[in-house]
DNA sequence: CACACTTACGATATTCGTAAGGATT
DNA sequence: AATCCTTACGAATATCGTAAGTGTG
């Protein structure tokens, strides 16, 4: 038994007559014929009754149209449904991303993913750096955005752009008009740090750990948005990816370029295994490597 | 998208190996590739990872598997219920029978037709001989127990034997020694008849009424075991089609032929068109035609 | 006799298996 | 080097369409 002969099973069983059936199909009337008796044979009876003159149903057919119907529509819609999800024109796709990257660039990349896939579903989960790369690693997502991790073990790392920190100083502050800062002098000031666990915080301790320095945390809160309102608030300084600027910017602070050291690190997607995305991952990940762009210092007004 | 290429690709999900799949799919290595590039073509997309040193499954091709499963087992199970049912291993037949039919041949038919095809589901409808060509009409069974009816209309009658109405006496009764009795002498006694409507006393008094006879219709009830049960008690006497008359000795009663006139008429088969008949009403159509043969009288003890 | 399905047959397409090729462990 | 999938190619099979055949209304 094959889809073609149901197929064409099914259109005699509407119009009940090989002629007619024949347009619907495509196929000539011989080809039909034979069709039809393929079908009986694999199955071992009779399903159609023709006389020259007409066309009509034995019980075993009658009992059978109900059957292909649904065998057909079946069919047709799972065919329907990859093929739409091979073309994009449906999809599902989860990703994970680090809370720096899902408040400042993940948005507008998301904005031109929709704009081109407006079909595809795309749920995001925002968590720390290190949940990101579980999630990818159990596969409950697709596509992870993080700092490039230390050991990516099975998973596999496609920088998006270098990352490098920048100083954040309050608008009043005069530190807020160097043309550049370094640690030493940034942390004459109050500090502002982000709460462990945070791959932010914990870039910022390594990397001055390598030159004897030691992290003042003065404050501590969880979310960037809180730092930048702190800062703003003169409150202290801190010390945040470049990617953040934008955003600390928006809450009042002032970012200056930070050296000696200078702390940077790409900042990427992650996945299980490149060959194996879904369309729509390799979709979006297209789209972050096309829209996003390494986040500078802006002239400051 | 054809079934085989559906299979190939279950087989190589389950076992992610081209070559143990084929295995199970009894097929060559590059005939499975093409089926699966096949597949993949006409989906416009991978399904498969095939790294010359493993086989895994993409989003798409994991998101296809169970629909493919779905798909494949209600094909399978469609292919498989109606060879069965074309094999008489699996089965429904409705049939209506008039009453004296189903009490009396019948059952002995039914036996032989289960012990050959033990899985079809039979379902006896015993009805008065009208309802029985009406429930043919409607199509509601396949096939018709009855007296042959005047006009088939659109129905074909298949005969199956000629019935020949009997006299039926108390044992008691002086008429019981008689070879054979005429009507004139059988009304001398009180007349036992069947209510109606009721084809057997349709039959008696359309004869009679061609004689200038009257049936005079002393008792009358609406079940022959009832007529059988009053004849041996003494009431009077009937007339009953032959295939009654084990029924009637069975209550007691004793058959003589009867003459002047002989009422005789073919009971068979009713069918909408022999030609779209199931094959398991073809079945006990042949069942029926080898076991029933005319009932006669035998020697009385 | 005209219409509708079937059979016959040659052409085309598809599928299959063998053999060679390429890549990874 | 061994294993596993892919590509190449010739052969077998299946399917299709044209043309002739057959039976019914």
């Amino acid at each position: 038994m094959t889809v073609k002969q149901l197929r064409a099973f099914l259109a005699v069983a509407r119009t009940l007559s090989f002629t007619q059936a024949c347009e619907h199909l495509h196929l000539s009337q011989p080809a039909l014929s034979l069709a039809i008796k393929g079908l009986e044979e694999s199955l071992g009876g009779r399903l159609l009754i023709r006389s020259t003159r007409s066309v009509r149903l034995t019980p075993e057919g009658e009992s059978l149209v109900p059957l292909a119907k649904r065998l057909i529509a079946e069919w047709d819609n799972t065919e329907e449904l990859l093929r739409q999800r091979f073309t994009l024109q449906l999809g599902r796709l989860a990703v994970a991303t680090m809370p720096s990257f899902a408040s400042n660039l993940l948005p507008p990349a998301l904005r031109v993913f929709r704009q081109r896939h407006p079909k595809v579903n795309v749920t995001v989960h925002d968590v720390i750096n290190e949940q990101v790369i579980e999630m990818v690693r159990a596969r409950q997502v697709e596509l992870g955005l993080v700092f490039e991790p230390e050991a990516t073990g099975s998973l596999s790392f496609a920088p998006l752009f270098r990352d490098r920190f920048v100083a954040v100083v309050p608008a009043e502050s005069r530190l807020a008009e160097r043309p550049s800062l370094d640690w030493a002098t940034l942390m004459t000031r109050d500090f502002i740090a982000l709460q462990r666990p945070s791959m932010v915080r914990r870039l910022l301790e390594q990397a001055l750990e390598g030159r004897g320095l030691v992290l003042p945390a003065t404050f501590e809160c969880h979310q960037l948005a809180t730092v930048g309102r702190m800062v703003s608030s003169g409150l202290g300084v801190s010390a945040v990816p470049s990617l953040c600027i934008d955003q600390m910017q928006e809450l009042g602070a002032v970012c200056v370029p930070l050296e000696d050291p200078v702390v940077e690190r790409d900042v990427g997607v992650l996945t299980w295994n490149r060959h194996e995305l879904s369309v729509a991952a390799v979709a979006l990940h297209r789209v972050l490597a096309e829209t996003i762009q390494t986040p500078g210092l802006s002239p400051r007004c």
